[in-house]
RNA sequence: AGAGAGGUGGCCGAGUGGUCGAAGGCGCACGCCUGGAAAGUGUGUAUACACCAAAAGUGUAUCGAGGGUUCGAAUCCCUUCCUCUCUGCCA
């Protein structure tokens, strides 16, 4: 959510930047610095007007002190007028704010300089790639074919105990993703993150907080008899661990890391590229979160960018880093990086992380603050990455390291697995 | 799930209709004291919004949330959320 003070002093180049979004916010921001000033106008007429029945209270309080019930019950008369006012001028203020509120909710945030103008992922910018796409051999196969012929993950079985998109991985598979998960976490830790295991499940406050509600309400699980939402990332319980916080310069860098489940309706999903582990509606992902400093955040995203090129250059996987631009770019992210592995045998690229600044756009839903030198608050900035997400990771390996003679396991993973091949 | 207790400032905790944004304590910050520290001592120490060019200042709101009674609510009434304890159930 942007901050009105943002929007009442830049209007227009806001307009300019959300053009790269491809959004002409010309009318949304006028309708909200009009509602805005209409707020305002209330508020200080409301503040007058109980301002003065204020006054008047304490003088009667003052003269039934005194004894002087008579002139008590004259003035009780006067206030009589105030209050109407004043209740009619609060119910106003009220619908107005919450007018206000939720066009302010639908504006996307703000794409940073960098970001590229464009519609689709077509008009991604590749900055960066890195890692050789192995030659396969004759009748190299996609991992979902793999899957079956190694028997380590069923996606029928996981249809008979839930549904699509609920893989079982079983045996070598099984260890294998335990192995990424550890593999992940100690890599992240010793950068710096700090692990945590959030909740699965999270509370209403929270899916505002981050932002998924209220526009992406119909993506997560909402478990209804109990109000809270499945997460569809762990950046969601992660980030509002400090929803509400004030926090001291010195709080910074605030670093976590956190493995958990991820749960995604993906309604509307169908086709080819959901096949196999492509788009499931419950995966792992190790996940890194950050809040900053304002005048840090975008050192901080290249720092997340730089270890997550480390993962991949451990895994070696072949990978590209993408700048989204303004069309693909997510509701709340100023700047994203989208991290791609080649995936042989499909022959097209898997996103397995998004790293993205968000700058005030979380910060100001969680009012996450900070106090900075000269004792004000301003609100802080907030960050998360994959580190990695663990299906197409899975996939990238399983099809790039496959031979005739059973899939390799990658050299950093071994001591983690405890064997060396898939056969 | 049943029964009970309770939600007050960074923390603890007092406050049952008016002078309460809220005693007291702890913590924290700054100063004094000290050779230095501790102790002692003094001062300060919530957030949001509005007015003001800004600082200063002023006003308004906030004692879980929402509504009501009243000239006036932390205090009374209603609704709701949450937490804790016991019982039950269960990993």
């Amino acid at each position: 959510m942007l901050q009105l003070q943002t929007i009442r002093e830049n209007k227009e180049s806001i307009i300019t930047a959300l053009k790269k979004r491809n959004i002409d916010a010309e009318p949304m921001l006028s309708k909200i610095i009009e509602l805005d000033e209409k707020r305002r106008s209330i508020q200080t007429e409301l503040d007058a007007t109980l301002a003065e029945s204020n006054k008047l209270s304490k003088e009667i309080g003052m003269l039934f002190k005194s004894g002087k019930a008579q002139e008590a019950n004259t003035l009780k008369e006067k206030t009589a007028g105030l209050k109407e006012a004043s209740k009619q001028l609060g119910d106003d203020l009220n619908v107005t704010a919450a007018a206000l509120q939720e066009q302010l909710y639908q504006i996307p945030n703000v794409p940073h300089e960098s970001v590229p103008a464009g519609n689709t992922d077509e008009d991604n910018e590749e900055i960066f790639r890195e890692g050789d796409i192995p030659p396969l051999e004759e009748g190299a196969l996609p991992h979902w074919e793999l899957a079956k012929k190694y028997d380590i993950i069923d996606f029928e079985l996981g249809v008979k105990v839930s549904g699509a998109g609920f893989p079982v991985y079983k045996g070598k598979g099984a260890r294998l993703q335990r192995a990424l998960i550890s593999y992940f976490l100690d890599k992240n830790t010793e950068a710096g993150y700090t692990e945590v295991q959030p909740p699965l499940m999270v509370n209403e406050a929270s899916g505002y907080g981050t932002g998924q509600l209220p526009d992406k309400e119909g993506q997560m699980y909402h478990v209804t008899a109990d109000d809270l939402y499945l997460i569809p990332t762990a950046e969601v319980p992660i980030t509002n661990l400090h929803r509400d916080d004030i926090l001291a310069e010195s709080d910074f860098p605030i670093k976590y890391t956190g493995y958990t489940p991820c749960f995604r309706r993906e309604a509307g999903s169908y086709g080819a590229h959901v096949r196999g582990l492509n788009r499931l509606h419950q995966f792992d992902k190790v996940e890194i979160v950050r809040m900053e400093h304002s005048n840090n955040s975008y050192a901080a995203l290249d720092e997340m960018v730089e270890h997550v090129k480390g993962l991949l250059q451990d895994l070696k996987l072949p990978y590209r880093i993408l700048r989204l631009c303004g069309g693909d770019l997510g509701f709340t992210s100023a700047l994203t990086y989208d991290f791609e592995v080649f995936s042989t045998a499909q022959d097209r690229w898997l996103e397995i992380s998004s790293v993205s600044n968000f700058e005030t756009f979380q910060a100001n839903r969680l009012k996450l603050r900070f106090k900075d030198e000269n004792g004000k608050s301003q609100l802080a900035h907030t960050l998360n990455g994959s580190a990695l997400a663990l299906p197409r990771v899975l996939a990238g390996i399983l099809e790039n390291y496959q031979t005739k003679d059973g899939i390799k396991i990658p050299e950093v993973l071994v001591p983690y697995c405890g064997f060396e091949v898939i056969d």
